[in-house]
RNA sequence: GAUUCUGUAGCUCAGCUGGUAGAGCAAUACACUUUUAAUGUAUGGGUCCUGGGUUCGAAUCCCAGCGGGAUCACCA
């Protein structure tokens, strides 16, 4: 491995202090009391309870001016500044502790232990006095120094976004609002959980792995299982095992969990995400609407204190009720297209005109579904149900109990993108398994994303699945309407990515079996000669010249090498 | 998948019509006992994404590839 100038003077830093005896990477515990966010809150109301704190965390920066420093500490709630006195660590002779140790030895990175008391500067900042500190992690690389000034405007960001998401840790280390965004993520859920716990709705989990892929239309990844010798598929949604614990007797269950769709990828999109389906027995969409605003305007509340959400120039409002429109209704009122007034023909016409791509395998439903996706969906802003929709598009809701060719869903639009998809569940079987069939005639006109044939699944609607409504809702999506965020990619902790490409190098048993001593390896590499292949062409007089040079820069304390050695390296 | 922008020091970025690289922060050394984007002085640090081509000469121009961003199409 290739390391920098930074990078090696760690790892001489790492050795010093072993030599000096002191373990880099010790095994005990360190005992914490204090926290830097608890006392910058509570210190100036509670002073005699901070007088002797024990804090651990990340050395973020350091101001040293002669035998008293600042250094900037970052523990998991935030930032506090911590105050060494050289007299302080030291009140003997040998001041090794403060002039080598803490001033030397440590740097940006650093993981340590301190106790000490907290005490106000002369300028005002809450400060912890440090009478002992502990090394608790000697860090090996250099961390990017992000500075922020007193208005909160960053001056040397860690903005790149692909260091950022291929390196998250660093990204959280260095940009506390990314915190913040995975922290209100996770408030997103657990509020979600706790509402559909008190409902006694029961929390479940369902495969993953499934011979059958069904429940929604999607393209999905596939497998394999050795054992069984049999192919397998990553579900791409939960829907139809959930509907099955609700035929086992089950009156609400739900289930967060990874979905997995083998589809493009973009800034709403990636190939794994996260949904929480819910299914309530004796419930139906209408009911189901209710709850979805009861729920939504509580998760805004919970996570922003308040049911509005400020997104890019937006302000969204969470709180209920959201207003409904039928899909026919929303085309009219967007278009003015009255599609209940026309025919399948002349709606393609239309379709046409506005210059949209379709073909004569589209029937008027998924007609209404293109003009909806084309001209529509983009204007909903506010949180707006789109209600009752075209039968084709829909093979496992319920018939409209008024509306002929519709069914009774409803979809959630945010700011333009759809964010939850429920229904009153289609529950007779005989119906169900035709409409499957429908499916299986779409797939074999090469739908690749049309639905299979769930034999068991009919079987146990066969049994008898009671009434029941039940909601999908991307949690990725809902979290980037929360947190201001226009990218999957930002409220996601690891999103895909293609993998990094690794350089091409000849492992160091390779220069050792080639003759070359293990500590020489580093040199040869600055010189480019990154491959054995290349060690044997290079002349060797050069090497052993640029070795002289090399030895002195890299700090190698070794003795040279003679020009024999270098040549039995490269002529052996 | 298409279009477009982009890849230079650990990080953020300059680098003109081609002459083998600069800044700030970070690092190293020295000074400094309450600083706070600490300061001052000095020093070191680069496979200019990769591979071809044009040229006396390429970070720069051309071609191809790889990574990433943005926009569009499809899916949530």
């Amino acid at each position: 491995m290739l390391l920098s100038e930074q990078e090696i003077l760690r790892r001489q830093k790492r050795e010093d202090l072993i030599k000096m005896g002191i373990e880099p990477y010790p095994a005990e515990a360190f005992p914490v009391n204090a926290y830097a966010d608890d006392i910058s809150k509570n210190y100036e109301n509670r002073k005699i309870d901070y007088k002797n704190v024990s804090m651990a965390g990340r050395l973020m920066g350091f101001r040293i001016m002669g035998s008293a420093a600042f250094a900037e500490f970052q523990d998991s709630t935030g930032r506090i500044q911590l105050y060494f006195r050289r007299d302080d660590l030291c009140p003997g002779e040998d001041k090794t502790l403060y002039n080598t140790v803490f001033k030397k030895l440590l740097d940006i990175g650093d993981i340590i232990g301190v106790q000490g008391f907290v005490f106000t500067t002369q300028t005002g900042e809450i400060s912890v006095h440090v009478q002992e500190f502990k090394l608790l992690n000697k860090s090996l690389r250099p961390l990017p120094v992000v500075k922020r000034d007193e208005d909160g405007k960053v001056h040397d960001g860690f903005t790149d976004p692909e260091l950022r998401y291929r390196q998250r840790y660093v990204d959280l280390i260095v940009n506390p609002e990314v915190r913040d965004i995975f922290i209100k993520r996770a408030r997103i859920i657990s509020t979600m959980r706790s509402f559909f716990d008190t409902r006694g709705w029961l929390e479940v989990e369902t495969p993953v792995l499934q011979s059958i892929h069904g429940g929604a239309a999607a393209k999905p990844f596939t497998t394999h299982h050795n054992a069984l010798d049999m192919g397998l598929y990553l579900r791409i949604a939960t829907e139809l095992h959930l509907k099955r614990l609700i035929v086992g007797g089950f009156e609400g269950v739900y289930e967060f969990g990874k979905l997995f769709r083998n589809e493009g990828m973009d800034r709403t999109h990636n190939p794994e995400f996260t949904t929480v389906e819910l299914y309530v027995a004796y419930q139906d969409y209408l009911w189901m609407m209710q709850m979805t605003e009861e729920l939504l305007e509580k998760v805004a509340l919970a996570v922003n204190g308040t049911t509005k959400a400020t997104f890019g120039e937006v302000e969204l409002d969470f709180a209920g009720p959201y207003p409904r429109l039928s899909i026919t209704d929303a085309i009219l009122q967007y278009t003015g297209l009255n599609v209940d007034l026309l025919d399948e023909a002349a709606i393609r016409t239309q379709c046409r005109e506005w210059g949209m791509e379709v073909d004569d395998s589209m029937g008027k439903g998924k007609l209404i579904d293109e003009i909806f996706g084309e001209k529509v969906e983009s204007n909903i802003i506010q949180p707006t149900f789109i209600i009752d929709h075209p039968v084709e598009m829909s093979p496992l809701t319920k018939k409209h109990r008024s509306k002929p060719g519709m069914v009774e869903r409803f979809e959630l639009f945010v700011n333009g993108k759809e964010i939850a998809n429920a229904y009153s569940e289609l529950n007779d079987p005989i119906e169900q398994k035709a409409r499957f069939e429908d499916q299986l005639v779409l797939k074999e006109r090469g739908d690749d994303e049309a639905m299979e044939m769930d034999d068991d699944f009919i079987r146990s609607l066969e049994y008898g699945m009671p009434p029941a409504s039940g909601i999908g809702i991307g949690i990725d999506r809902l979290t980037m309407m929360l947190t201001n965020n226009a990218s999957i990619q930002e409220v996601i902790f690891f999103p895909q990515m293609r993998p990094e490409k690794k350089v091409e190098l000849a492992k160091d048993a390779d220069y050792v079996a080639a003759g070359v001593p293990a500590v020489w390896i580093p040199a040869l590499q600055k010189m480019n000669l990154f491959t054995i292949e290349q060690l044997k062409s290079a002349n060797p007089n050069k090497v052993f010249n640029d070795l002289g040079g090399l030895r002195k820069k890299l700090k190698i304390n070794e003795k040279m090498p003679t020009l024999d050695h270098v040549k039995e390296w490269i002529e052996a």
